[in-house]
Formats: C-alpha cells, structure tokens, sequence
RNA sequence: GCUCAAGUGGCGGAAUUGGUAGACGCGCUGGAUUCAAAAUCCAGUUCUUUCGGGAGUGUGGGUUCGAUUCCCACCUUGAGUACCA
C-alpha cells in the first residue's frame, strides 16, 4: 500500500481534534510549559509558507515537551482588529467584523491542515468584545493609576488622592507631565473638582495632552513612532507630518529603567535586546546651567560629558529653542531670522537625511562659564535637536566631533583639554584612560574619576546637577479609526471620566460609513448612538445629550497593540467572565516560556507588552514582571521571485541568455508559471495577464524562454507567493513541516524552493516501504532489535534531544533520513527499534508516526508517550590510533573510549602498543598526545 | 557613522571546550529496472593533477604539533539604528 499521507493525515487531524488530544489540563499536577506564538493578523490574503515556519518549530516544541512529561499550553488566536479590514470596509462598506470572519476562517482552515497541536479551546480574538471588554478594563486601570518613583512602581490614584490631600505634591517624586505646578495640601483641598482633575490627568498612567503628534493624512490616523520608517508610515509608506492633537498618551517613560534593566533576566535574542536598550536609549550625564551674560536667563544643557566641560567653546541651541528670540542681540536679529526661516522650510526628514551641510548661526549672545567665569558664544545650529535633552548643547570640539565640524566650518575656538592628544583633524571622542588638562581642579583625572568630582562641583555652585535621559517617549494611544477597541471615556464639561468597568464591553457602534466626518472627526462621529448615560450606565442616543446625565464618548480608538499587549494572560483562563484571568490560573502558568514570532516587533509590540505586563505586576494582577521568559525570531522565508525581459516600449519579451544590448524592463511574472530550469511557460504566461496576450518572445536556442531569479520578500505583488495549501495537496502535511525545518537554521532567512521538498518527501515514503508493505500488512517483528540497528536508533535520540533543545530542527531531519537508510540496509523490522523511533519522529511528523504507532498495535496516541532516553553504552566510540608524522616528530592522535583519571590516560597513552585492548568497554572520552607530553585531553 | 550577526562546493546547509572539512538534502553525471516514461534502487559529484600528489572554509597576518573554530587587521553582505549631545 503506498504511502497516502492525505486520508492519514485528514484521519489523525479529525481524531486529534474530537478527542481533544491536545487541550492543555488545568488543575494539573504537572510541571507546566507554556509556549506561544506571536498571534496572526488574519490577512485577506491567506497564509504562504513562510508563515507557518515559527509555527512548525513551536509545534514540535510543544510536542517534545509533552513526551518529557509537561502540561503543555500551546494556544492559537487573531489578531483581528487592524487596519486591512478597515480599509476594505472603506472601499465596500461592508462591516469590518464579517471580512475579518471570513479571513479567520479562512486560517483556520489553513492551520488546520498543517496538524498542530494547539489547544483552540483557549482561543482569541482581539476584536471579541469578550476580550476587548478586559483591554478597555486594563486601560482604566492604567487611568486610575500612577507612579511612584520612590517605591519604583505604579500605585492606584487612590493613593495619590491621599498624599495631596495631606502633603499636597512638593515632596512627591512621582512620573508626571513636565510642567506641573506645586501646590500644599490646603491648595489641594481648596481648588475645585475640574482644577484636580486637571492635575491629576498629569499624574496618570494613560493621560489625555495636546502634544505634537505624527499624522498621517493618507491614512487619516496618528501613528507611534515605532509606526514611522524614515518619515513615512510603516504601513503604506505615505508621507507623515508633524501636528498638535488631543490624545490618549501611554506614559511609557515611566517604565524606562525598568524596561532596560529587565532585558538582563530574559533569554532573548542579542540583537533584539540591543535595539530595544537603542529605543530605550539611557543616557547617564548632567545637566549644566549655563548663565547668560548681560541677562537673567540661564540655558540648561544636558551632557554625557560633563568631564569636558573646561574644553567648551561655544554653546550651540536647536533652531526652534525658546530663548533664541530673548537671546538674540539686535544687529544679528535678521541673520538668526532668516536661518530659522530657512531651517524650518526643510522638513524633518530632510535635515535627518542630510547630515553633511553644516550650518548655524550666531546670536550675539554670550554665556558665562560656570567654573572659569570665561565668555562663551552662544550659536544656533540645526544639528541641535528640540526634541532631546534641553534643545541646547555645551559645544567642546576637541571631545565630540558634530562639535568639531561646527567649530572648524566657523573657526571658533577649538581648546585641547586632553594629554597627549592631538584634536586639530578631528575631536577626540572616546572615553578611554586619556586624562584631563587644563581643566582646572579635573587635571590628571581620567573620564571615569572627573564624572562623579565635578557633577559634585556643578552641584555645589549650584550650576547643575547629574542627570539620566531617555530616548524612550510616551507613547500615544489613541487612533482616529473605527475597528479598534472604544475607550471606555465619556466627557464632562470637555473632561474625561472613566465608564465604570462593571459596564464594560463598551461595544462599537454602528456608523453609515467607516470614514472621518467631514469636519475631521474619527470615524466614531457619525456613529448616531454614541452617548453615555450614567443613570442607566448605558450607550444612548446622542439626542439625548441635553439631558443632564448623558455625555459624549470619546470618538478615538485604541492602537493595534493595545490588544497584543496582554493576550498571553487570558490564554491561560481564556473564558473568564469575572477577570482577565484568574488568580490561580495565572499563578500556575506564570509566563510565557518560550515566545516564537518574527523581529520586526522588537520596539512595537514586545515593549508594550513589557511595559503593561510590569504594570499588572505592580497592581498585583500578574505574578510576574516580564511576560516572555525565553523568545526566539524566526528568519522570513524569502520567496524566489521570476522575471521576465521585455524590450522597452514593446511587447517582446527577450530570453534572458538572449539579450544583447536592448533596453529591457524586468516583468515579474507568477512562479508557478516557471520550471526548476528557470523557463518559463510562455503559453500559460500570455492567458495570465491580458496585456499580455499577444506578446512575442525571443526564445534562446533549446527553444526555452530564460527567466532571471532573485531572491525577494514574498508578496503577492511580486508573484512569488508559494501556498502551504498546494504544498499539502501534493507532498502532505509531514513533508511541509520537516521541509520548512530542513530548510537551515530557524532563526535565519532563507529562499523557499519547491523543488527540494522531494528530499524528506522521499523519506517519509521510504520509511513507510520499509514498514509497510504492498498490502498494507506491518512489516514488524518482535525480535530484539540487531546491536547495529540499536547503535543507530540511540545516536539519533542523542542527536535528535539535543537538537530539539537547542531548537535546531533543521539538523534533526537529516539524523533521520541517516537513521533510516541504516535501518533500511540493517533490514531491521524490530518493533522495539521502531517504537522508539517513532516517538522520536512524532514531533516533526505527527501524522504518519501516529499511524504507524497504530499500526503497530498501540491504542494511546503516540503524543502521550515518554521520549525515549538514550544509553550512552550503546554510544562508545571505536578506539582509534592514527600516529602522524610531523616536523619529523611522531605524534599520535587517539580517540579512546576511556573513563579514567589523566595520570591513568598517561600511564596507558605511554603504552599505546596495547591500548586498544585497554580500553575497550569504558565510556567516551578522548585524549590527543604527543609521544611523552599529553596536549589535551577532553572531557 | 555606530551596534550586532554572518561569509564553507553549482545551491540550501553540516561540522565548536581547536583534532580526518563538505554530513544530510537539492541539482548534476553514469548505471540498474522498464517497450517507454514516471517512480524506485546503486555508484559518483570541492577544485586541480603528469594519478604520486597538491590546493582549499572572504583576504592578510598571528597563536598552536594541529585552526572553518581562538586572536589582530582588512574586505564583503545582511539586520538594526542614527545629528541622542
């Protein structure tokens, strides 16, 4: 019987699923193991096989990890509110909810295909109000809820209330908007209800601020700077623009160390937790008070180096900095205008691409340095931030090279304050153990000495002080979209008041059209009934907003992420109608254990749910303070795109070994049009696209039409888009899996080709031959298997376990196809051989290994068995004893089996004549000597 | 510019406390089977060679009896990030 890996497969799938095989217990007396996918954006498109690789590998994960004995959870969900579905409403005016239906079930059956183990009991959707109804209860927590920077952690506003209402705030250190006033506790008592709710939006967790924001008009939304590639958006790549709004703000920021210092305790990849430390961006300085000459203002600026400060020469303040109009002495006033006006015509993006030109201006001005009483000029320069820091610079040209630039380009001053250096070419910008001159009480000190002397310095003159900056902004939460989750927000008197959770799901409402109003409003404005009634806690009609308890909601909605920022909690208790998940079951599973998903959301999605994780945490609403213990990136699968000639401004298409020196354009043309030998099916190629039908083409002598190969991101766009689907018509289930393992190493990218699958295809087909035979009778006896057959089932659980732990799959598939040719050629049908190997399998190929366990006579699924252990004693390597001739030298190389101490090895080594008899019977180790000297032995 | 990762046959990739480089698969070549094809099986496949060998893991050095592996410099590619003071 041949190998039908489609009725095995669709067997297996249904039997799994109606038994529930692989429903996660809970109360269970089991070591837990939770392993978890980044969940999908249910697409329109469907799944490619690049999608499912992470998911493979946690699959045989998860798999593995039940045979060791752990109660696994491996659940499945959607990322189900986004911007797609949206847009698609847009075009249609069909209700987001039914595209994003169609598209899950669509997955769904995608997945379903493939034989995972997830436990869909567990599963989520994000745009669920059953979910979203404890997205929005979060928010609220967030709302009622702020920082407290001495006990280092989010604290309820109850709190708050409290320390104003005895101490009022001039002792508080707490995370708060930047320019909030001081005030007693008789001020508090004494300002109305709109006056402390003012107050205390600055103190909480998610606030409301009129900030600059990035808007996207294409997209008609803001967008979180980890949305913005260059100036334009992630998604679209439109064009984005500075501009003030009213917005739900994340604070973020006061997470910033915490978020930094974390990232030591985690397992994650080097590079991820690099770019997060980039985003979080800490850096440790001061802030120095640089006095202005002739008038009261002083400018603060803040330095990493404040060890330098004896080589300043100039201050130099951002463009748009607040003092440069007071500043400004009367005869530079139209050279400082004129640059401002020219600076500000360049955009962002601009003065960010170009960073050659150097330009600047000077004001006039003088500042007076705090330790020499020296004049320093103050220049405006674009290369200056606003944004960072105090938008102004203490210049030392000799310690930073921007500063150098500036200062030769002008000709200013440009001071050696280090020993031994010479700054004339370019500064001198490391902080290596180059010591300090001319720098008054700093001389003879290096970097690490002066920092802590003269922050104490600048402290006691009262000039400054030391101080940390981040990088990391808070982050704005609000979108002016329609498939998100609603704030839970009314207004009163233009003032936000929190819908009381116990009402939650606040549910969308429905609108005639999912675009903005004509006045600029989200989509939400036209919504007819969208009013909160807080004498019967209900949504009403907006005509009823005269009535003196009913208040307009908030018409924004929450960003993509707010609903990824905490999923993996309610997989654990994922039907709870009371919390977000309960105690116990949290306290159980605790975190994730091992995170699969791709890169890109190294600074979006894994930081928020960092952030929101820490947060429930401080609230006592999690057990743990980072959600994911150990994380992996999956490398994309690339697809290899295919393209055609064609001579510009015709519709001949050239062979690529044809062309000569025509002007051509590459045409992408679909991949599955091409065969392995790159040519393509031109009869197919002009039925593709209509403009294309009656294109000629310029075949090469064999008479086959040469397309040209490039490794590109697969996309529908570019036609190169392979479909798991397909692949499982044709080679089934198994062979996709140990294929997208086999490909190389999971984390790497690497190019999907078809025509490789045939390689384990094969090997599952052999494996079945070797077992089953042409009437589908099992091939199998019940002898003990031969020494050589055990020899290699224990190599490959030795290999295999180690493989799988160290999650490389890809060389696990071939110590298979090597396991089996040597069954094949030791002709072993012993069932005590194949029974192990067969557990052994069943995490990469689930399918057939539970058949053939079946087969074998076994009614438990093969999933419940214990992963068989390996006995090193079948594992002893063969003596060798090769001498090598060298330098005239003799010396020898030996690889004993052996399990003595050195003074033994030596003792024997000495004597090799009879070493081989020695040693036989002992377990592996290895010494390599050369006659007389042991150079290594290894343990 | 900075940070990180990686450079091995025609291709994907194996090989780490330093020990016979190229496992395994694809592709290719030859053979068996077949009327033929598909499928399957067997053999070969880094380059070079006067068939003794010789060279070889991006380049150039170094350490070592021995280096794909460790160290230094450089080149290339990829990823992230960018006037961050």
């Amino acid at each position: 019987m041949r190998y039908d890996f489609k009725a095995i497969e669709a067997k297996w799938q249904d039997q799994w699923a109606s038994a529930q095989t692989y429903k996660a217990e809970q109360p269970s007396n089991k070591p837990k193991y939770f392993i978890l996918d980044m969940f999908p954006y249910p697409s329109g498109a469907g799944l490619h096989v690049g999608h499912p690789l992470g998911y493979i590998a946690s699959d045989i994960y998860a798999r593995y990890k039940r045979h060791r004995g752990f109660n696994v959870l491996h659940p499945q969900g959607y990322d189900s509110f986004g911007l797609p579905a949206e847009q698609y409403a847009i075009e249609t005016g069909q209700h987001p909810l039914k595209t994003t239906n169609q598209n899950i079930a669509r997955y769904r059956e995608q997945l379903d295909r493939l034989g995972f183990s997830f436990d869909w009991s567990r599963e989520v959707r994000t745009s669920d109000p059953e979910y979203f109804k404890w997205t929005q209860a979060i928010f609220l927590k967030l709302h009622d809820a702020w920082y407290d920077n001495v006990s280092d952690k989010a604290r309820p506003i109850s709190d708050l209330l409290y320390i104003f209402k005895t101490k009022g705030n001039r002792n508080l250190d707490a995370a708060c908007d930047e320019q909030t006033e001081i005030f007693s506790a008789a001020e508090w008592l004494a300002f109305s209800e709109d006056q402390k709710s003012d107050i205390l939006l600055k103190y909480r967790l998610t606030y409301l601020a009129e900030t600059e924001v990035n808007w996207c008009p294409n997209l008609g939304t803001v967008l979180a700077n980890d949305e913005i590639i260059n100036g334009l958006s992630e998604r679209g790549g439109h064009p984005v623009i500075r501009k003030k709004m009213t917005q739900w703000i994340m604070r973020i920021s006061a997470y910033a160390q915490r978020l930094l210092s974390g990232l030591d305790n985690i397992d994650w990849p080097l590079a991820l937790k690099e770019s997060q430390r980039n985003w979080i961006g800490k850096s440790v300085g001061a802030l120095v008070h640089f006095e202005v000459d002739q008038s009261d203002e002083k400018i603060a600026v803040f330095t990493t180096r404040p060890d330098t400060i004896f080589g300043v020469s100039f201050l130099t303040l951002a463009p748009e900095h607040p003092l440069v109009a007071r500043l400004t002495t009367s005869n530079q006033q139209q050279k400082v205008k004129d640059y401002i006006e020219a600076t500000s015509r360049r955009s962002e993006r601009e003065r960010m691409a170009d960073v050659k030109t150097i330009s600047g201006v000077f004001t006039g001005a003088y500042a007076v340095h705090p330790f020499t009483k020296a004049s320093i000029p103050i220049w405006i320069g674009d290369y200056v931030l606003a944004g960072y820091g105090t938008g102004a610079v203490m210049a030392v040209p000799c310690g930073d090279q921007r500063d150098h630039d500036f200062a030769r380009f002008f000709n200013l001053d440009i001071p050696n304050i280090f020993k031994d250096v010479d700054v004339e070419q370019e500064a001198y910008t490391q902080k290596a153990d180059v010591l300090l001159k001319d720098s008054d009480f700093l001389n003879e000190l290096n970097y690490a000495k002066a920092m802590p002397i003269v922050i104490e310095r600048l402290e006691t003159i009262g000039a400054g002080q030391g101080q940390t900056n981040f990088r990391l902004r808070d982050a704005v939460f609000s979108r002016q979209r329609y498939w998100g989750e609603p704030f839970p927000i009314y207004y009163v008197n233009g003032r936000p008041r929190p819908i009381d959770s116990n009402y939650l799901p606040l549910q969308l409402p429905k609108v005639d059209q999912y675009l903005p109003t004509e006045d600029g409003a989200p989509p939400l404005g036209r919504a007819t009934a969208w009013a909160w009634d807080t004498e019967s806690n209900s949504v009403v009609d907006n005509s009823l907003i005269d009535h003196q308890t009913v208040f307009p909601i908030e018409l924004n909605t929450m960003p993509g992420w707010a609903g990824s920022a905490w999923y993996f909690f309610r997989y654990m208790d994922a039907h709870n109608a009371n919390v977000f998940a309960d105690h116990e079951a949290m306290a159980y599973w605790k975190q994730v254990d091992l995170y699969i998903g791709g890169s890109e959301h190294a600074t979006g999605h894994l930081l928020y749910a960092r952030f929101w994780t820490k947060f429930l945490f401080d609230l006592g609403l999690s057990p743990v303070d980072e959600p994911f213990k150990k994380l992996i990136n999956q490398g994309m699968i690339l697809g290899t795109s295919a393209f055609a000639h064609r001579v510009e401004g015709t519709t001949h298409f050239v062979s690529k070994d044809e062309i000569k020196d025509q002007k051509t354009q590459r045409i992408h043309v679909d991949v599955s049009m091409v065969d392995a030998s790159d040519h393509l099916d031109t009869e197919a190629f002009k039925i593709w696209r209509s403009d294309f039908y009656s294109a000629t083409f310029i075949t090469n002598k064999q008479g086959h039409f040469v397309v040209e190969r490039e490794v590109e991101k697969m996309s529908k766009s570019k036609y190169n888009v392979v479909n798991p689907d397909a692949i499982c018509d044709q080679y089934g289930a198994d062979s996709l899996r140990m294929y997208e393992m086999f490909l190389g190493p999971l984390e790497q990218a690497k190019p999907w080709n078809t025509a490789g699958i045939s390689g384990v295809h094969n090997f599952l087909n052999k494996l079945w031959r070797l077992y089953i035979d042409q009437d589908g009778q099992l091939k199998v006896n019940d002898q003990p298997g031969s020494k050589d057959s055990l020899k290699t089932l224990h190599k490959s659980i030795k290999k295999v376990t180690e493989d799988i732990e160290q999650f490389s799959f890809n060389t696990s598939v071939s110590t298979f196809m090597i396991a089996v040719n040597e069954f094949s050629s030791q002709n072993c049908s012993s069932k005590e051989i194949l029974e192990p190997f067969l557990i052994l399998l069943s995490p990469y190929a689930p399918h057939i290994a539970e058949e053939l366990w079946h087969k074998l006579g076994n009614f438990s699924s093969v999933t419940e068995q214990f992963f068989p252990e390996f006995d090193p004693n079948l594992l002893i390597e063969q003596t060798k004893v090769y001498p090598v001739s060298f330098n005239g030298k003799m010396r020898f190389t030996l690889e004993l089996d052996l399990n003595l101490d050195k003074a033994d090895i030596e003792k024997i080594v000495l004597s090799h004549e009879n070493t081989k008899a020695q040693l036989s019977g002992l377990s592996p180790k290895k010494v390599i000597i050369i006659p007389g000297k042991i150079i290594n032995i290894v343990h």
